[in-house]
DNA sequence: AATGAATGAGTGTTCATTCAT
DNA sequence: GATGAATGAACACTCATTCAT
């Protein structure tokens, strides 16, 4: 962490503390004394530690809404939409699994601070699903409930990792994870509902 | 509250608030207020808040896997296992959100304290899909990557219901959702992992 | 303890945990549960722990009093006190060294609750002094300086048993105390003060 | 206490409040209070209450073993070693009672955190008398006991002090001590034992 | 008389936050 | 800008005491 800048080394050090302990399981001294600063310096980029966690998981919550909807932009298929999604959340978890924990974790606690306008993963996914419908791609279905069965097959088994059930990287799961995510989709829409 | 034991009476307002604000949000004074005891009381039946939510959550969690394993006693085939499952998630939902949403806020810091011997909704997932696989039922696939999917879809759904994305009891969705889990492990089931 | 009556039973307990760790470190659910009673049933008997604790001080505390008092009345000469008196402490002390320690611990926060007329151990001891010196027994002394010297000798002596430092029963030591008691006196008496 | 630093406002209020009312009579409120400092002040410099008392009580108790130490290394002659010891002991109790009273009363709780191997005043006290037998200064006499001797006449002219039997400072006291304590050592080596 | 559940004030301790240096 | 000592409110927990049964 040496050659971090300030606030860098205090975010880095938040979302491995956060995502281990929970928030409320986290000191800001024990966030200051991993990222190697004072307690003091952590007031001068956050005003409290509840807007420390808050912008920290905006940033990434957001940011991943962004690259899905970037891929929106790029594919033009439902089931390469699908694919490249999957593929993205695999790499962000090879990548970072403790980002990636603390998103799991802090969900329950930050989602209600996001402004209602900002776009989320679930508004990507849901959005996709329903660009599918309108083209004809698959049966009909409710975008939102198809959202919950994707995002369910990707993130428990991401879960399941977290927990050591499952071993290894996320990354060469992801192409059984795409043909699940579809097919449970496909399925959702036969039904009466 | 009036009429429940000063036991039972703590045990679930400290569901209601664990599940509202988590474990670490709220304080023994708030459940105590909430239940209707003095503080002091609560700890003729628990030595500490933590244990009070490790207790709860042992129970509850457990609870549920074993009624997992009386409908893998009750039911033979694979895909009506299935359905019974779903349809005991959807019943537990609709009877008890607050008891749901807090097994699954909780697990994160929880799940490490149960004995590993003991047997949890995960497990009997996953023992029912290896059961199909022997039985022939369904193409060969890992049994946890299986549990993942069927649970990821059912517990996404249940946290989009938790956060209004979805309306209304979860029991309508049984059928479909059931539909999606099958069709979920069979796709993982058809590439080479 | 199954012997005793009720309150016996707590008496001796509180001793006991008193000697070991303190008024203040011992709750009334100790001194309860090792009594084999109910906490409840402590407040028959006392109508507070601090009441209970004053109690066994001054009845043990003024008891060997009264019998340093019987031997000044049984005895008449200063030398044979002494040897009575040092043989009585030590007697004491192998009888029960528990409600030694007791009374050497308590004295700190309950002597100064005794009633300033009734007679201590101190107050037999200077005045076994004070006869000696009328009786010519001895040279001038002021009797409490003698007394401090003649108890220092033999409490501090028990205070070593007590921590480990001398082993054994007190008894043995009494010929020697009782001469190292006397010629402290009779040393404090031949200096200018 | 305006004018030093907060550790020692707090050290010094500890040992006023802890003399008068014993460890566990004491709130870290009240110290804290007293010392005109928060109580998270407090915390700085000490993980708790309890190692404020035992570094406070080990401290005092390892200086002095360390200062009769210093006069066994000074003085050759053991009647000189004991004057010396005796004055020493008075000037301490003559300059800071409480912290006198603070290690009379605490001993009982916190004689047995020392490490076995710190040289207490009792050690010293002790191999005093050893090399007295050993130089031929004194008949035989086991050093252990001629130790509770010493000590026993000055801490218990010392306590008759604190509780008021005895009036004045201590010093003036010494040369008759001194006396009294040498010919208690005599006394108890002629026996048998 | 005895029980033991319930109380509630009090304790030690933590920790987010502030601020003089 | 950065530091870290200081603050003070909040917390989990204890325990002497009470009281309905």
């Amino acid at each position: 962490m040496r050659a971090m800048g300030a606030k860098a080394k205090v975010e880095r050090a938040a979302i491995e503390l956060f995502a281990a302990n929970g928030v409320d399981g986290v000191s800001i001294g024990e966030v200051a004394a991993l990222a190697g600063v004072s307690q003091g310096a952590l007031y001068r980029h956050y005003r409290s530690k509840e807007e420390l966690a808050a912008n920290l998981f905006a940033t990434a919550y957001l940011r991943t809404g962004a690259e899905l909807g970037q891929i929106r932009g790029r594919e033009p298929y439902f089931r390469a939409r699908v694919g490249a999604m999957v593929e993205h959340f695999c790499a962000l978890y090879d990548k970072d699994p403790a980002l990636f924990r603390f998103m799991l974790i802090a969900q329950h606690n930050l989602l209600p601070r996001l402004r209602p306008e900002e776009r989320t993963p679930v508004d990507e996914v849901a959005d996709m699903v329903a660009d599918a419908v309108r083209a004809g791609e698959i049966l009909q279905v409710n975008p939102l409930a198809a959202a919950a069965a994707i995002l369910g097959v990707i993130l428990q088994t991401a879960v399941f990792h977290i927990y050591g059930r499952l071993k290894g990287a996320l990354a060469p799961r992801a192409a059984s994870l795409t043909r699940a995510a579809i097919a449970a989709v496909e399925a959702l829409g036969q039904g009466d509902g």
